[in-house]
DNA sequence: CGGTATCCAAGTCGATACTG
DNA sequence: CAGTATCGACTTGGATACCG
C-alpha cells in the first residue's frame, strides 16, 4: 500500500469509480492482524492484555499500532478504567459493527478455498 | 504481510482457529490494484492492454505482478491467442467468482465509509 | 502486444528495551 | 497494565528501459 493516511482518501480520484471505495475498505482491514482483532472483538469487547493472550505471536508494539490504525479509521474504540494501573478496554464501533458480516464471507470464503487447494493436494 | 507464500497457508498453525482464512483471503485480495482488476473481471473476460486504459496509473510491471499472483492462488485464468503479436485474455476462475459477491459488500461498506467521514468534514 | 530486468523508495512488521 | 522508542529486515510498489 502506498502512502496514505486514512483521511486523504475523501479526495481520491480515480477514474475507475466503483474500485476505489474496494481499495479504501482493503486498507483499513489489510492490516496482518486487523482480520483476528476484528473477529475477536465481534464476539464481545476485550481488554487489552485479554487480546494479547489471544493472540499468540503478535508483539506489543504492533498490537497497539494496529488498534490506533483501527481506532483512528473508526472502527473501534477504547474506554480506559479507572483502576491502578488502569486496564483499556475495547470495542467495535456501529462502523465495525457493519463490517463484521463481510469479515464472516471472508473466512466462509477462505475455508472453502482451503479446502479446494488439500484436495488438489491429494490428487 | 511476512514472507508467506500462497502454498504455505495449507500448513498454517494459528490457535485462534477462524482468524486464519481471513489472513489468507486479505492476503490473496489485498493488492493494491486486486480490487481494480477483480471489479473490472467480474463485469468480462478482459485483455490485458485493455486492462491497462482501464487503470490509469498502474505499470506495466505491476499490473504483470498482480494478475501472476491472481493466477497462482486460483483467481484468475490467462488464455493466449494465436495473433501475431498474440493477445492475452483474462477472466474469473470459478473460485473468483465466487469472490465477486463480496467484493460488492465490500465496495458497499466503503461507499458507506466514506458518506460518514464526508458528514463529519461538514459539521 | 505482453511482457522482463534493474534499481530504488516506501511501507510494514518484528525484536528488544524502557516508561508512567 | 498499556503502552513508547529505536532499529533492523523484509515486502511491496513504482520508474524506466529493453525484449520476443
Amino acid at each position: 500500500m502506498s502512502g496514505f493516511k486514512s483521511d486523504q482518501y475523501g479526495t481520491c480520484t480515480f477514474t475507475v469509480k466503483q474500485a476505489c471505495p474496494i481499495e479504501l475498505t482493503m486498507h483499513i482491514f489489510g492490516g496482518k492482524w486487523k482480520g483476528i482483532i476484528l473477529s475477536l472483538l465481534s464476539q464481545s469487547p476485550m481488554y487489552y492484555n485479554a487480546m494479547r493472550r489471544e493472540i499468540p505471536g503478535i508483539s506489543q508494539r504492533i498490537l497497539t499500532l494496529q488498534l490506533r490504525d483501527l481506532e483512528n479509521d473508526g472502527i473501534i474504540e477504547r474506554e480506559e478504567t479507572n483502576d491502578n494501573p488502569k486496564k483499556v478496554l475495547y470495542y467495535l464501533t456501529a462502523l465495525g459493527e457493519d463490517f463484521v458480516p463481510i469479515l464472516k464471507s471472508i473466512e466462509t470464503w477462505g475455508n472453502a478455498y482451503l479446502c479446494k487447494k488439500n484436495e488438489h493436494k491429494r490428487s
